[in-house]
RNA sequence: GGGGAUGUAGCUCAGCUAGGCAGAGCGCCUGGCUCAUAACCAGGUGGUCGUCGGUUCAAACCCGGCCAUCCCCA
């Protein structure tokens, strides 16, 4: 296979509440698989996301708790930081729109935009508050709900109808700080001009029909309603400055500035590895393929949006791929930190290693639809999939050789049916994954487990042991030579459980090498050890959830 | 209010692009095996494919209505 470049962008989560296993299944699991199994094929690979630090949620919680949004996002910066590098999953970068880079990259663009005539002035009307004296984020009103008559329902959303709501809407809204009744006052913005970018982005549209059916339909059916400007600041002072004279008050919009968050990360990466050029590699070069891994509420931005602004700037890669996911939801709803519904990965951390928790949400990941998270569920799939099927295999096949002191001699298996299935197999896993198939590549890896022990039984080697030492060899060699096959095929989805069983089998090169040697024949050296993997029980996992 | 998806075995999900005998894993039952972590293998059990209608020789699949759930937007 040829050698390629790949940029891989996940989304940035926003910096207002730990990560819960719904952000992980939605987007960064499957990036980090996907991203695994391009370097073990042998292509490079820049892996950016960063955390999202401006808007005004922010401020609400920090104005809630006493604190500054600073702080705020310096807590769960930290936070989601530690919880990534726990999971193992591991960014090339994990940038923050709070760096000043940052800033200056995003007020570069908006002004190139402006430059462009892809960025205008333009007015809005927005609530102002006349006791506070300024204009307030459309959060910060609160009124009864037009449609269902709740009466908190905020500028933005009712929590009860769940309807997406202008502030003019609410019957009588009041400012949730000073409870005055806000003024509608006209007030100067800036605008994407998305309209004018419209027609190029349905030609660029239409050339993708590899995207996912779920990502593509809704695209299509939100730009076939015809783009409009869209404002792009906001009468707020938590965000990027408005790199021009006389707009001290209002700050860039937070989803504007935000996906440059990319960029920002791929040239602070390139910066820290000493060379700042790289990033337009991954830009610039149109052979490289750039993906974005995300939730499905986040398809407009990077479908849209992001391209129309890349279209914009001018150069730029459009995204190749948005394979964005279904949610994964907790007894049918959605995971809620705030609400408690569901767990955070920190407190499954805690019950379960990385790896275990890597496996089950891989073999439910949400590609095609919601699925749905059960703690019984998890400890079944383990227990029966991960660890009976494939664990045992490795342990049952090199404890029979340590039982009977066995050295074994490579041989030719190439023409053995089950070296060709194996074989097969680890190539549909390829084509799986290049598709970014990630479940579907787990299910194949699972049925050539399931095949690996059916040969290990119909091989019968306590028989051959006492009659037909060959035929024994022969035998042994080809299942280790399947398990071989299926540790690399694990290795994306549990490395270091894979780094672990690799070296159990004593193969003669490392596992991050493997794709070059799989078709060669080579020595074991295999050292039986303790079990690979140890079981978990639903009580204890429960117990250690819940104190 | 508009839109995107989902609904298939007791559970979790494939199958739908291109209509052709309803599938996998788990669970459960029976048998086998001993290298193995009550493991593994073989066989079996189990479904009105949400629902109502339409097209068709033939519909889980295509079309329309309805119901439920998730998501997005004015």
């Amino acid at each position: 296979m040829v050698q390629i470049r790949i940029l891989v962008n996940c989304a940035l989560p926003y910096a207002n509440g730990p990560l819960h296993i719904g952000h992980i299944a939605g987007a960064y699991l499957g990036a980090d698989v996907f991203v695994r199994y391009n370097r073990l094929i042998g292509n490079e690979v820049l892996y950016v996301s960063g955390s999202d630090e401006y808007g005004t949620p922010i401020t609400v919680r920090a104005e809630k708790e006493g604190r500054s949004p600073k702080e705020i996002a310096d807590i769960y910066y930290e936070e989601h930081l530690r919880t990534f590098e726990n999971l193992n999953i591991n960014f090339d970068i994990f940038m923050r729109t709070t760096w000043p880079e940052h800033s200056e990259n995003a007020q570069e663009f908006f002004l190139k935009l402006l430059n462009e005539g892809y960025i205008e002035k333009g007015t809005m009307i927005a609530p102002f508050c006349r006791k506070i004296g300024r204009f307030m984020p459309d959060r910060y009103i609160e009124g009864t709900c037009p449609y269902c008559h709740y009466p908190k329902a905020r500028g933005d959303q009712c929590d009860n109808c769940g309807r997406t709501l202008d502030p003019q809407d609410l019957i009588d809204p009041k400012c949730i700080l000073s409870g005055e009744t806000p003024e509608f006052r006209e007030t100067e913005h800036f605008f994407l001009r998305l309209d004018l970018l419209e027609e190029k982005l349905k030609s660029w549209i239409s050339t993708k029909t590899y995207w996912k059916p779920n990502v593509l339909a809704y695209t299509q059916n939100f730009i076939s309603g015809g783009l409009k400007k869209r404002p792009i600041t906001r009468d707020i002072d938590w965000g990027v400055r408005i790199p021009l004279d006389g707009y001290d008050t209002k700050r860039i919009y937070v989803w504007f500035e935000a996906l440059i968050g990319y960029i920002t990360g791929a040239r602070e990466y390139s910066k820290r590895i000493g060379n700042p050029d790289l990033w337009k590699e991954y830009y610039f070069d149109p052979e490289v393929r750039n993906y974005y891994f995300i939730g499905k509420d986040n398809i407009p931005f990077h479908a849209l949006i992001w391209p129309a602004m890349l279209m914009g700037y001018g150069g730029f890669n459009l995204p190749y791929d948005i394979p964005a996911n279904e949610y994964l939801t907790f007894k049918g709803q959605q995971f809620s930190k705030s609400r408690g519904i569901g767990y955070s990965v920190d407190d499954l951390l805690k019950a379960v290693p990385a790896d275990y928790l890597r496996y089950y949400v891989a073999s439910i990941l949400p590609e095609t639809g919601d699925s749905d998270f059960s703690l019984e569920e998890l400890v079944s799939t383990v227990n029966s999939d991960l660890i009976d099927k494939y664990g045992n295999l490795v342990y049952r096949i090199v404890s029979f050789i340590d039982k009977y002191g066995l050295t074994l001699d490579p041989v030719d298996v190439n023409g053995d049916e089950e070296f060709q299935y194996a074989r097969r197999s680890f190539e549909s896993w390829l084509d799986d994954l290049s598709g970014v198939h990630v479940k579907r590549a787990l299910s194949r890896w699972l049925d050539l487990a399931i095949y690996a022990n059916g040969f290990f039984n119909r091989s019968e080697p306590w028989k051959t042991v006492k009659n037909d030492r060959q035929k024994l060899n022969h035998d042994l060699y080809l299942s280790l030579k399947i398990t071989e096959f299926l540790t690399v095929m694990a290795y994306p989805y549990i490395p270091s459980s894979a780094i672990k069983i690799w070296d159990i089998l004593g193969i003669p090169f490392s596992i991050d090498s493997s794709y070059s040697h799989l078709y060669e024949m080579h020595g074991f050296s295999v050292h039986r050890g303790s079990i690979p993997f140890e079981k978990i029980d639903l009580e204890a996992v429960s117990s250690k959830l819940n104190n």
